[in-house]
DNA sequence: CTGAAAGCGCTAACAC
DNA sequence: GTGTTAGCGCTTTCAG
């Protein structure tokens, strides 16, 4: 009736009416129960957002871009963890699915058939985040990962770097890592140049692994004149690690992580890494959401976004 | 229907149908609407979680605890962030309560009249968590931060400290480091001493905000001989430069954080901290949640846990 | 064990 | 401008 019509402030009510409706919410506590709204208007202003992880700050960062641009909407954000795992992917979508969201935001561009056919089906714009590397179900934003992983071996050569190791996590499923790891190699590879050694680890304190790992693989490989970190956190720990055993870093080895977090501002010395556009990534997956959720026959569609990440070389991966 | 019966395993339905139903529904690629199902049964398998940030770390490792425990039942958190401002918490807190949910995890015991009579009225549970300084609307898991205030300033007299300085975020509305610094302050009062410098800042890294407010104060009141930092990150970033410029710690100068978050294992030195138990209370809220929503007629109610956080002492607090 | 029927609290379309 | 009506897609209750 009438109420529904001031509780939503649309067209024709009387001002007089109106305050009268307004008033007797208020005194009542009323709270419009958006379920029954939802049902009965087909319209579900949720996002879902799937995520791996929040365990890092790479995720919440994404969240913070997404919050950013939805909030100028009438959209809202349902955030779900996978954990890195596809069959928690599958259930966590299914479930947010049932909901009928206007849209979802998903991290990668792997996920397991079904979850793909569901995405599909879904008839709802769908942005897959953080890599352009593969083939996306609709639209897709983020960095090329085995790109990222070029431009930064490129740049480690063009320093003069010839002995490099590499540090990672040991996760077969972070398919992100494994391409920058990927296009690292690949370039290496053009120049006659491998990996002089490799490290990986799971778990525990990121920045005391990376102390761990950079000491164990110096030990190992003496002769390594760089390491490359596959994230800014572990490459943190190497550095202050080489700064307490007094070794000259970029003099005897130079060092580069990844991500471009915030953290690396207070360290002693400036880690160089390449920014990962988190933030960035998230504003623009809302902002395709938030556009075709506004218009009738989902006009869009299949909008591809790359942004390039650039290298702050900071101090640790200088010419030598 | 039956077709309901058999998707949500209920009661009495034969094998036969149940297979056939199973198969139609796969077939058709169905996902059933829990839009409607919420709005028939009256239930809905959500528990909003509102939290201040998640620009730290500290919220996600409570959501973390959370999921864990959610993950065991038909409960699903949907999050809301409110970027420490009160009118945000009421409207997303009115946005959230708007979708029935069967129950919220709120951070902090201080929210506007009309957020408390919203929580008040959703006749569903809520947990206040984070802190217990103050009177719950319902249920209420968290430390006492001032308790925690006070007995890190216990712990640096005894140690022997005499000029005491305080860092922390310029926060009006972070009611828990205003705690904790009005717990310590009252400690050292009663000893007759006061702090000798304070500084507070906003925005930026706080790694890198620990280095310049560690550098501005130790100039401005070169006699400080410990600093209490109101989180372990600005305290890393502190502890970071007092190496770097040769400054003895704790000979010269003793420091201390709060949070124990698991980045300080990878610092050259283990700064001081107390462990503000954060994946615990995400976890004894949803336990609180959980447990109730099991049950039919709310039984519980009021539930109380006071969290001890313990002083981890590192190697930045010794007795002198 | 299975079908039919009556809502859940709203929105949307249509009268008044 | 305002009231009325018919569903939205399920769950629930009650008959068969």
């Amino acid at each position: 009736m009438t109420v529904s019509r001031v509780l939503r402030n649309r067209g024709d009510v009387s001002q007089a009416t109106r305050d009268r409706v307004l008033e007797a919410a208020k005194t009542l506590g009323y709270v419009p129960n958006k379920i029954a709204g939802a049902l009965a208007s087909q319209r579900v202003n949720l996002v879902a957002v799937i995520i791996p992880s929040l365990s890092n700050m790479v995720f919440p960062e994404v969240m913070m871009g997404i919050n950013e641009v939805l909030d100028e909407t009438p959209l809202q954000p349902v955030v779900g963890v996978t954990n890195y795992d596809p069959q928690r992917e599958e259930k966590v979508l299914y479930e947010m699915l049932s909901w009928r969201p206007s849209g979802v935001i998903i991290a990668g561009l792997e996920h397991s058939d079904a979850a793909k056919s569901m995405l599909k089906a879904a008839g709802i714009p769908v942005v897959e985040i953080m890599d352009t590397d593969g083939e996306a179900i609709d639209a897709c934003v983020g960095i090329s990962h085995r790109r990222a992983g070029r431009k930064m071996a490129k740049a480690i050569l063009k320093a003069g770097y010839k002995n490099i190791g590499f540090l990672g996590t040991k996760m077969p499923l972070d398919h992100r890592a494994r391409k920058r790891f990927e296009g690292f190699t690949e370039v290496l590879a053009k120049e006659g140049i491998e990996i002089s050694d490799r490290e990986f680890y799971e778990g525990g304190s990121a920045l005391a692994k990376g102390r761990e790992m950079t000491e164990v693989m110096l030990e190992r490989t003496p002769e390594l004149d760089f390491m490359y970190y596959s994230n800014d956190m572990i490459g943190a720990g190497g550095l202050l690690y080489c700064l307490d055993q007094g070794i000259n870093v970029p003099g005897q080895i130079g060092l580069a992580g990844f991500n471009g977090v915030e953290l690396l501002d207070g360290l002693p010395r400036q880690l160089a890494t390449m920014d990962a556009c988190r933030k960035e990534i998230g504003r623009a997956a809302a902002q395709i959401i938030a556009d075709r959720s506004g218009e009738s026959g989902d006009t869009g569609g299949g909008e591809r976004i790359e942004l390039s990440p650039k290298i702050a070389a900071g101090q640790t991966l200088k010419r030598r």
